[in-house]
DNA sequence: ACTGTTATATTTTTT
DNA sequence: ATATAACAGT
């Protein structure tokens, strides 16, 4: 089959790689192993394609045997294929799969996240949007510092107006593609009007900044394609395969670009005055599987794929329910926990690998027991020849749990690696290092030089930024322009001056690097070296500096690993044709790759066949999607941890806890574990929590349990001496725990309250009337959980009715 | 301008 | 319990 149409500005396939054997794979290879459905996905032609992929059925074999089937067998040119993973990881795995079927010319095809993706178009596109291509990405901690900079500016109250709770509102909104403007008109009150002003205000900071947060690559992306025809167009004529995978976690602004690439739009009949020949829509296979939906609260909707059939007319199904993963008991636990979810379709995974083990089952004293439960049983199987380390893998609702398992694995010996938590390229000195790179790319970047000015300390205080601030705003230049010209600022301190100077000329002359066209890991030694960054941290006593170098010793390694190789690694495009406009792949092309990295994306890969045990690694049921190990624990089921509390009270959000379970189950292989914990401790305050309604949920037969909840020491007075706590050997802090622990777990309300919270949460009752330091004048309406769990809903008028922790919400019974 | 203290929030999950 | 922010003191 020929193509329909030229593709401009593709680098011709032979040119590029001619040394890369064109392998063409038979027709039997691509579709060998694949079962009926399966090969139904790959070879489809036409019409948008939705694959419902349970868990573990296969579906990045569907993707790339049928990326690789579009290629050899349908001659699409691999530049016109887009397909779109969830993480940089997941691409990177494609791409090399891909290259296995079909050879080198694999190598131009876009398989990126839909983040990457957004940054490619824009950058090529940004004369069109009115910034400069070497924009900055903004991660999390960036928003939230502009965002606390525009609360300053506008004299917000920081306890009613948190920049956190203002940005989850803009967020909300870009991901609606709304503007500010949009997001005005929407507002309900007076506090939402606030918000949008606070968001009119951010994103103009951002523009001064030359940068863009994580939505923004986003709605930026779609607001080009609507406003620009014509470049729509363009990039429709490119792309004439469009893949995504987890399309059960896109959100609007994702649907959106993907219907704005492949949709046949009415609007469409009428853009031909634009004299642009109307391109036909992308041939579409979305894969996904609702199940799986977990990302809610970033604004992913599940009705993309639950309505996939009503948005794109003509399109068909296909359904996969063979799982090649797990055994049938931890299929059918599975099934039978999503079961419990309602108005779901319906689906019956089944595997042939036979029943196999049965689910363990653990109940622990506290959360140290559970985890020395786990080591010992990773110990147990690794001495019997089950498993070895790298086998398997530990799952907990949220970061803070990983630390119990650190502290017993690293005192039993147990090798491990925690995936995410506080990630490597979020901790202060990579961060500080990464800012002075930033501040060198684009020194518009406000965010990123006011973090570094003074640091490490040079004499640059308060006072002198303050008065560049004034200058620069009244000159309406950046701060960074204002720096450059800061004797012409008034008021500023000779002393000031000179180290103003000295500063400016410091970024100078790195910047002057950049343009020779140093690598990045030179730029970014020389950087550390002359501001002298490097030089406090060596010599400071503090032992966490210790760890810093070395942090910054292994970023450095990173960007080196880079400059010499930036083909490998996520975000690389070897499809793009060199710019000459842009420095060759340097300095933003660095760090863009290190701000799009996701948690997932640092999982080691472990080399197969090899005698190592390796480790055993950690991570949160949501970093765990779309992984497989043999042998999965489970861990925390309590309700109030897993399912979290604050989903308790909400049936969406239990039922997203739901599906979160699913995912977790569904990762085991051969062996799965689950485990709780009579009580734990969060917040340095124990608690007593009940077993999670999951494993309610999950078929009695099942599960075969080595300790349960009645087998436990019985929280008498005598048990405080500790001869029933295993060794005996308590520290100090470990009494202090118990004896609160006693008082937490039976003794009155009341009394608990006062011994642990040392404050007071005051009991209340629906009815009560109450007032808050912020929200004023409130009536309780309901009271779910007792003491410092307590979380009570309060209608507070015209400011709506909140639910609140009340072991910290300010509130006041009346 | 820097340092050390104390108060306060922080814990869902992440590109 | 820990990390950051605000504050006061040198």
């Amino acid at each position: 089959m020929s193509m329909q149409f030229p593709i401009p500005g593709l680098p011709s396939v032979e040119a590029e790689e001619p040394s890369q054997k064109r392998r063409r794979p038979s027709r039997d290879e691509l579709l060998a192993g694949l079962n009926e459905p399966q090969r139904q996905a790959v070879v489809h032609e036409g019409a948008p394609l939705l694959v419902v992929a349970g868990a573990g059925s296969g579906k990045t074999r569907v993707l790339t045997r049928r990326i690789a089937w579009l290629i050899s067998e349908r001659g699409a040119h691999p530049g016109s294929i887009l397909a779109i993973t969830f993480t940089n990881k997941a691409a990177a795995e494609m791409r090399e799969r891909v290259e296995e079927l079909v050879g080198g010319r694999a190598r131009i095809m876009w398989v990126s996240t839909f983040h990457s993706a957004c940054v490619r178009i824009l950058r090529k596109e940004s004369a069109n949007l009115g910034f400069k291509s070497n924009f900055t990405i903004y991660d999390a901690a960036d928003s939230k510092r502009l965002m606390t900079l525009v609360c300053r500016d506008l004299d917000l109250d920081v306890k009613r107006f948190q920049p956190r709770a203002i940005l989850n509102w803009v967020s909300n909104a870009k991901n609606e593609l709304q503007d500010h403007e949009e997001a005005a008109k929407d507002a309900r009150n007076t506090q939402e009007e606030t918000y949008a002003e606070a968001y009119r205000i951010y994103q103009e900071r951002l523009r001064q900044a030359n940068a863009l947060d994580f939505d923004d690559l986003l709605m930026m992306t779609v607001h080009l394609f609507r406003a620009f025809p014509e470049v729509r167009e363009n990039w429709r004529r490119r792309f004439r395969h469009v893949l995504v995978d987890e399309y059960q976690d896109t959100n609007h602004a994702q649907y959106a670009l993907i219907h704005e690439l492949c949709a046949d739009s009415m609007e469409e009949l009428t853009t031909a005055e634009s004299g642009a020949e109307r391109v036909p829509p992308a041939e579409l296979m979305v894969v996904g599987d609702a199940d799986q939906s977990i990302y809610a609260f970033r604004g992913a909707n599940i009705r993309n794929i639950m309505d996939f059939e009503q948005d794109f007319p003509n399109a068909e199904t296909v359904l996969l329910e063979q799982n090649y993963r797990s055994t049938q008991t931890i299929l059918t636990a599975a099934n039978s926990v999503i079961g419990h979810n309602e108005g779901r379709k319906p689906k019956k995974l089944w595997s042939d690998a036979g029943d196999g083990a049965k689910i363990t089952g653990y109940v622990g004293d506290d959360e140290r027991d559970e985890a020395r439960f786990v080591a010992e049983e990773i110990d147990r199987l690794s001495d019997e020849g089950k498993a070895r380390a790298k086998d398997v893998a530990v799952f907990y609702r949220t970061n803070a749990q990983s630390r119990v398992f650190e502290e017993v694995f690293i005192r039993v010996g147990m090798p491990y690696k925690v995936v995410g938590g506080v990630r490597f390229y979020e901790r202060r000195e990579v961060k500080d290092a990464l800012a002075y790179l930033r501040t060198i790319a684009n020194p518009a970047d406000l965010v990123s030089l006011r973090r570094i000015l003074n640091v490490p300390k040079r004499g640059i205080g308060e006072r002198a930024e303050a008065c560049i601030d004034a200058y620069a705003t009244r000159e309406r230049i950046t701060f960074w322009e204002g720096l450059q010209q800061a004797d012409q600022a008034p008021g500023i301190a000779t002393r000031s001056l000179t180290m103003i100077r000295s500063f400016v000329e410091l970024i100078e002359q790195l910047q002057s690097m950049v343009v020779a066209g140093e690598r990045v890991d030179v730029i970014l030694e020389q950087t550390l070296t002359r501001s002298g960054y490097l030089k406090e941290l060596e010599e400071s006593d503090d032992p966490q500096d210790e760890t810093r170098v070395e942090n910054l010793a292994e970023l450095v390694a990173v960007a080196r690993e880079f400059a010499e190789d930036p083909q490998v690694g996520p975000s690389a495009d070897p499809a793009d044709e060199p710019d000459p406009d842009a420095p060759p792949p340097g300095l933003t092309d660095f760090l863009e790759r290190v701000a799009l990295v996701a948690d997932s994306d640092q999982i080691p890969d472990v080399p197969e066949g090899e005698d190592a045990p390796g480790v055993v690694t950690m991570m949160t049921l949501h970093t765990a999607k779309g992984l497989e190990f043999p042998i999965v624990f489970l861990t925390g089921l309590e309700d109030g941890v897993f399912p979290h509390m604050r989903s308790l009270g909400d049936k969406p959000e239990l039922e997203e806890e739901r599906r979160l379970a699913y995912v977790g189950l569904t990762r085991a292989r051969e062996r799965l574990y689950i485990s709780r914990a009579i009580v734990r401790s969060a917040w340095g305050a124990p608690a007593h929590n009940p077993a999670s309604r999951f494993i309610d949920e999950l078929p009695v037969d099942l599960v075969d349990w080595k300790r349960t909840a009645a087998e436990q020491t019985s929280w008498t007075r005598q048990d405080l001496g500790g001869s029933s706590y295993g060794g005996g050997s308590l520290t100090g802090r470990g009494r202090q725990q118990m004896a609160s622990r006693f008082s937490s777990a039976s003794a009155s309300a009341d009394a608990s309250k006062k011994a642990m919270a040392g404050r007071d949460v005051p009991s209340l009752d629906p009815g009560d009337r109450v007032q808050h330091d912020s929200f004023g004048l409130g009536t309780v309406i309901s009271v779910e959980g007792a003491a410092e769990k307590a979380v009570a809903s309060i209608d507070f008028g015209s400011e709506g009715v909140k639910r609140l922790l009340l072991r910290y919400a300010p509130v006041e019974k009346l």
